[in-house]
DNA sequence: CCATAAACGAGACGGTACGTCTTGTCTTTCT
DNA sequence: AGAAAGACAAGACGTACCGTCTCGTTTATGG
């Protein structure tokens, strides 16, 4: 985050805490509700009870504004499940711990509560590359991390040709279940993230 | 495309070709040059030298004028191409041929004559389920096809399992670059997509 | 008038009729209503249904929308009087014409669907000196002519001393009527402007 | 002026003088230099370097401001001519003495550090009956008043009939200059005024 | 001589209006 | 009847100020 020259930089410190939780249920309240597109400033300003400028004071743009209250809904969840520090579950079972995280990983996409929002911020951020770009450092970078280090330890473990990039491994189940769920090209089960699974890990190709 | 019962439905055979086509330069130059939140109806209208009603009366939004300027594209490089009744190489060789069909797409990924429009299409497919759908099913569907057809080729050949349901297999190196390109996630090359096609046909565990 | 450059000048002969008398009246209405501060740009649009880019197409500012529904608002009323050629009358007896009129004045200045709007413009004017200019031409002036018609016709009778400036003579009676009105200095009466009449006529020097 | 009931009523004792020069200083600038309406009570208090609290705490509104501020530079200027108990010269010759005096008023007029303030107060007192009447109160009427008080001296000496009322008399060539001035319906000059004095003392009728 | 309470600077806040921009409809005139 | 042109009602944009409301920080007695 760089500091704007024309801007005069409000003082954080007197923020209006109030205000901001207010404006962050604002804002997702009416992504679910009314679509991301007919989501105004405006109406977030009206809904929140807030003036448009104490916005325009903290944010950029609606989508700034959803993507801190979005990030800030998954830091709450998270605290509320206790499980801040998060990593995979490493059993040993590789292909057992990549089931059981994509399988709740499809529960969490057919959540309403946050379908919209993330898939607005997916979307904004297609078309604007700065916001795209901390969406995927703050949201995705993290996620993917996580797999990318359970991957290292099933390597570690023999479970993984030593051979593979792990970063790119990781890609082979994580963005066809991400594909399909953005753009509907098929249904999420947990069958297909099963399936997604076990033809990344054994190949196409006949052993 | 259904007719709506409010609207009298315009007289197709009297429509001006000229003025089709200017809509499309125009949409498709001005998503180029200023991206497409910035490109307006008012100014497609204005830089295609047509009234606006010529736009709302034969498209809905700014969103179908674009889609339809791009398949329009497409259409015509391919015809300029020869090469419309297209299909995925077949040599024999597998994992040759995906490859230096994923060579291709990198290319016209990273040739922003196509990146503007397809990133700003599916953008709003992503938030605009219907507009989603047609985006699918016009320009993903038909491609995604022309893979599964390679690969149940291929099982024909014994060259990948026959339990393997092609649908879902594509999508493990057709998706990845997917998320790449839009997403940012990581840079495009022709080494990655091969590392994709070698991770996706042999699998990620050790033989 | 002169043409902005950066303005590209609206199609006069397509101007809504209705429109343009609905704002008026709007604009008439709050003037009156809720007073000149805070009569809105917004307010007027929104009591005239209409949209505020509307007003802004055809005037510049709220004053310049006041001053034109003002001047229409005259001119009905001459027209309804059937005086739109209009002179102060001249039965020979200056004195009693001059008091006459401005015992006419005196009622005008007194009814608030005129005193509103031409306090507001007059104060308007006062600072915005453009405005000012225009006010004064357009309604003010006419008026003083008039005056100075019938103080020359005067002179002509041997009624008035023939080395006196009638722009400056009229000024005797008719700046300090609007000043008790503009500046709440004195109660406006029929004696008060019959007073003046006769200062202003006789002098306040012995004969 | 009347205590509210409202408000805690601050403490005058301990009023910053510091500050209260600064915002008459800053008050008199702004509007001298981008003129009344785009003079802002925060603009205002920036200029001043005070906080917005210490100019609502002690005025209602920029124009309060402004008229203190003004009745400040008068006395200011009053004290610094050491003329602080005023009145118009008595040298027997009424003519002369007001010809003077006005004649100082039009210097007065043509000032701009008078000009802009005062012409920008009126226009408020205009429109603001509260503040015209404070307005008239603390600065128009203490000047009539040295008028009034010279005619009756003048009727005294038999200079001016008996008969007329000096309250309204005096308007005869005061209020024609005001107009001018602050309506620009023409040039303010020596010879303009002089003449409104010879007019008013000895009419416009042959004698 | 310090305690304390008010005024102070700063500026965030909930609001209102600004003047601009774009949407999608409607109307006029030309072809 | 379609098209170019563009006025229209509607309403969101992002900015500027309003007047109120905290925040620490002077400052100025008065106990």
């Amino acid at each position: 985050m760089v500091t704007q020259p024309g801007k005069p930089a409000p003082d954080t410190t007197r923020r209006s805490e109030r205000s901001r939780r207010a404006i962050y249920e604002a804002a997702l309240a009416l992504v679910g509700e009314v679509g991301y597109p007919k989501t105004t400033v405006e109406g977030i300003a009206a809904r929140a009870g807030v003036g448009k400028q104490t916005i325009y004071r903290w944010w950029g743009s609606k989508a700034d504004v959803l993507l801190e209250a979005f990030l800030d809904l998954g830091e709450q969840a998270a605290e509320a499940a206790g499980q801040v520090p998060y990593a995979i579950p490493d059993t040993g079972d590789l292909a057992a711990d990549l089931k059981a995280v994509l399988r709740a990983t499809v529960d969490e996409l057919l959540d309403p509560r946050y379908d919209a929002p993330s898939r607005a911020l997916t979307a904004e951020g297609l078309v604007n590359e700065q916001l795209g770009r901390e969406f995927v450092a703050k949201l995705l970078e993290p996620n993917l991390r996580l797999y990318a280090d359970r991957l290292r330890s099933a390597q570690d473990a023999g479970h993984v040709r030593a051979d593979v990039d792990p970063r790119i491994a990781l890609e082979l189940f994580v963005s066809p279940l991400a594909q399909r769920w953005l753009q509907r090209t098929g249904p999420l089960s947990y069958e297909y993230t099963d399936t997604l699974v076990d033809y990344a890990l054994n190949g196409l190709a006949p052993r």
